[in-house]
RNA sequence: CGGGGUGUGGCGCAGUCCGGUAGCGCACCUGCUUUGGGAGCAGGGUGUCGGAGGUUCGAAUCCUCUCACCCCGACCA
């Protein structure tokens, strides 16, 4: 065979940063395109990240109160019409459906027909549907808050799809809320935050900025939309989860009212927030390297592969039987929110390759072993954080005493690695010509916060460096300060980046 | 939807200008040798050359139409 490049995957991340992020999905079968356009095939692999994800999050969920229900994937498209903002924001991208069965056409195949009386669109997200419901289901103070969660899948018509990041079709959980006041749902939106923050910053070890969208960022038909923004490696932004506060417009539009104590009717205040399958392509583009994936502990799909490694039949029934001994007292072992999760891979191919297989798969802990390990006691340690080749003989004991704080510091390691790196790439900027170097077309770019006012004008010079106001970070202090375009008077720094 | 590009075994590509029985690498299968590291040798299977028309004795190659995908823009979780 030919000599190996010194990375797995190539290109590296400096040669041509989108390409590697395609082949370490290639590379760690995560996932594929398929004969869909713009739909993706999400592999075993990829999938299981995915439902750790959500197990994670729905979790959190149901510990913070809220419970989950199904709402139609089809809405009819008179709803989506009821909030004139929502409508302009999701009406390009909608699938709509006509028919409702097919016919033989003349010419061979077949045709659509039986034309429906109003097309139905696929959900491009839920507030109308489930806003209708809650219209009927709420009465009074006394039904509130409703607090409902659904798991779905949702279509948005892309025109340039990317694996995970941008796809036709995604997976993901939308959050809706109901409250009798505006100062409930905006607590429901912020805690939401937090806790999308927490999940992102302490299971994906993601570090990111909370922050509230600007007006021209902001969800269509929100009062205001809170996200949580990542920096990936190539330094660019990724929005990764928004909790919006609706206000009172989706309530109104659809008629959303309760009677108050004192008798009076009132419209709701609701939220609604989300986080989708694209947190799989920010875990990607947060932690991976040349090698591929690297995948934090808390998600990974599993924590420790067991290689064995014999020659003959008599080796491998002893190799075998070490092995098995220690997948029982790993997986008996606590870690994070559940047990300890370890492949046994005794598949008849060659430990290399085997080996490369997991490291860009991005298995934290990788163990061989053989009849060498087993007449010390010990095995052949290797981490993900660290290079390929760096591997250790631990004792047996020492190992599986080890295992889990092993996994914490790797855990660690990516979140402080991902956390130097974000900072070190954010800065402060207050000229003009500062922040147009910052963003050259040749610079590294990175997070910059400035002061800014919201004018067509300055749009059309941010469109000019493809730079977009991010958000409005949630610590941002208060100061006196001019935006660095029109002079106007500004009081908060907004960050600007590159973003996906 | 604008501008550019590409469609040839599972994957990556050559061949197209200048028409003449479809090739290479990787992967796959079999056997032997190897085996603490993405193995070596030998043998083997794999294609209506994106599709439809046309020109021609003959088309992957020329002409017309069409479809799909990719990249760059506009839009976005």
């Amino acid at each position: 065979m030919a000599k190996q490049a010194k990375t797995a995957i190539s290109p590296t991340r400096a040669e041509n940063y989108p390409e590697w992020y395609q082949q370490v999905i290639k590379a760690a079968d995560l996932a594929e395109t398929s004969p869909v356009r713009g739909c993706m095939v999400i592999k075993p692999w990829g999938w299981s990240i995915w439902e750790n994800i959500q197990r994670t999050l729905d979790d959190r969920f149901k510990a913070t109160g809220h419970v989950n229900a199904y709402f139609p994937l089809f809405i009819p498209m008179s709803y989506l019409e009821k909030e004139a903002e929502h409508v302009e924001g999701f009406a390009k991208e909608c699938a709509v459906v006509t028919h409702h069965r097919l016919e033989p056409a003349p010419g061979g195949g077949l045709r659509p027909a039986g034309p429906l009386e109003e097309p139905l669109i696929v959900r491009p997200t839920s507030e109308t549907i489930i806003g209708e419901m809650y219209a009927k289901w709420i009465q009074s103070y006394r039904d509130l808050p409703i607090l409902m969660n659904q798991w779905a899948n949702v279509v948005r018509w892309e025109m340039r799809p990317r694996l995970f990041l941008r796809t036709a079709e995604f997976l993901w959980q939308e959050g809706h809320t109901a409250h009798a006041t505006a100062d409930e749902a905006i607590q429901e939106t912020l805690m939401i935050l937090d806790l999308y923050a927490d999940f992102a910053e302490n299971v994906m070890a993601m570090p990111v900025t909370k922050g509230e969208k600007t007006k021209g960022e902001r969800f269509p038909g929100a009062v205001s939309t809170y996200t949580i923004e990542a920096m990936m490696q190539d330094r660019k932004a990724l929005q990764a989860g928004t909790s919006h506060f609706l206000g009172q417009n989706f309530a109104r539009a659809q008629n959303m009212k309760y009677l108050g104590s004192e008798g009076v009717e009132e419209f709701c205040w609701t939220t609604s927030w989300g986080v989708s399958t694209r947190l799989v392509g920010g875990l990607i583009m947060n932690h991976s390297d040349d090698d591929g994936l690297i995948v934090p502990p808390k998600l990974a799909p599993k924590h420790i592969v067991l290689m064995p490694i014999y020659r003959n039949d008599e080796e491998k029934s002893q190799v075998l039987e070490f092995c098995d001994s220690l997948v029982k007292e790993l997986t008996a072992q606590d870690y994070f929110e559940g047990k300890v999760r370890v492949l046994l891979d005794d598949r008849d191919i060659r430990g290399g390759e085997k080996s490369w297989q997991y490291v860009k798969q991005g298995v934290p802990i990788r163990v061989e072993i053989g009849p060498r390990d087993i007449a010390s006691d010990s095995v052949f340690v290797a981490r993900r954080d660290k290079s390929p080749k760096d591997k250790e003989s631990l004792s047996r004991t020492e190992f599986i005493a080890r295992a889990t704080s092993m996994l914490d510091e790797i855990q660690d390691g990516l979140y402080a690695r991902a956390k130097a790196a974000k900072e070190e790439a954010t800065v402060r900027i207050d000229d003009r010509k500062a922040f147009e170097e910052y963003f050259a077309e040749d610079a590294p770019g990175g997070f910059a916060a400035a002061h800014w006012s919201e004018e067509p004008e300055v749009e059309e010079i941010l469109k000019g460096l493809k730079v977009t106001p991010r958000c409005i970070p949630m610590d941002a202090e208060e100061e006196d300060g001019k935006c660095i375009f029109t002079g106007k008077a500004s009081k908060k720094r907004v960050v600007f980046a590159r973003s996906y």
